[in-house]
DNA sequence: TCTTATACTTACCAAGTGGTAAGTTGATGC
DNA sequence: GCATCAACTTACCACTTGGTAAGTATAAGA
């Protein structure tokens, strides 16, 4: 097929889903702003959901690569954590397609029956999850406490990365840039309290 | 029309909009889970967006309905703003379309023209801001850094919101129950630390 | 030179989309 | 008893959707 090409067609995909959704995009308009014809499109994927299925393949591949990258390195629990979330960030806020396509995919995972495309955040949780684990401090801290913290953390940095648009027509750019200072030292602080905080609180 | 059945067709629509977006959702189909033809509903509503844009103005009053009466209670800034993020999350658990919608709106505001509907977000977060700011330990805290907390602490809730369906597909209905179980309580601990650590953090 | 495979194009289609127009029913007011 | 109005139904429509089928150009390999 030709690596590159494949790669285009997969990169104009992505942002149309991440723009509009499994729905709102229609492979007719992924193929215009591709130049090309649907057909020509359809040639290369069978079906609308082997293009998307391919686009979901891609980002759970890279997801699954931040973890490991840190996992490899020999630092300090906290300060792996801290560093996997904070790149995480400012990967997801200069390219936030896969971000809103993750989310898109749980919102629709509702009402669309195939279960597979879930599976693929596993083992990036459970990697966080054992990082965290492996601080001292949290030997004694149920994997439920644990599991909830590294939601929240997740939840706050997507959640922030989608909000971007809005948060722009509701405050203005300028605002909004000193929004984006501000995040990502909060978010170090949030986890860094947590951190702090280990084995202090009781259930 | 008769409130009842306004009222009716509405929950219906906002269940469909929830579960399928604006673009997946049609009207046929609302209007077949009503047991009404499609021009009955077309008669009530004119247009598709008419009736997306009344279930989007209940949801954004009944936000607003919690600052309010937050704000109307005498209590220390830290009660009020825990209790609201607490009951926000209990009530989003219970009832989740609110949030679906709220978070497909943001991510389809990145190509729908319309940005009207963005902005009734901004007195609900500005009462939040508001709120915080009564405490005194913030009172030279920069707003973005306020604000930077909030949001991570609304992502928090309304990431694990979405979540729910892909958490219980990914780990089992007992696990997840336990995540449930845990989070409030972490989302507490997150808010308190927050708190705590006034003016002890710098920039 | 013939074959084979890739990468398309042209033509087509059934099903579904949001939406209009015009008629029908039944209750209420005068 | 008649007009009026809300609340529909029936019929229709142009357009878009994902997808199939069949033909074509081009290059590489035997």
């Amino acid at each position: 097929m030709g690596e590159s090409t494949k790669e285009r067609l997969l990169a104009t995909a992505k942002r149309q889903f991440a723009a509009k959704g499994f729905y709102g995009a229609s492979i007719a308009d992924i193929a215009a702003e591709l130049d090309i014809t649907k057909q020509a499109l359809l040639y290369h994927f069978k079906r609308k959901e082997d293009l998307y299925a391919q686009v979901l393949a891609e980002i759970s591949e890279k997801l699954l690569r931040y973890v490991r990258r840190a996992a490899s390195e020999e630092a300090r629990p906290e300060q792996q954590f801290e560093a996997i979330v904070l790149n995480l960030y400012h990967a997801a806020m200069e390219n936030p397609e896969d971000t809103q396509i993750l989310i898109r995919e749980m919102l629709d995972n509702q009402s669309r029956a195939d279960e597979a495309h879930s599976w693929y955040l596993v083992p990036f949780l459970d990697g966080l999850v054992s990082i965290v684990r492996r601080a001292p401090a949290f030997r004694d801290t149920p994997n439920a406490a644990i599991f909830a913290f590294i939601y929240q953390v997740l939840g706050s940095v997507e959640y922030f990365v989608i909000s971007q648009t809005t948060l722009k027509k509701m405050y203005g750019e300028e605002v909004n840039e000193s929004y984006q200072n501000h995040f990502p030292m909060e978010l170090q602080n949030q986890i860094r309290r947590f951190f702090k905080s280990a084995g202090k609180e009781k259930p």
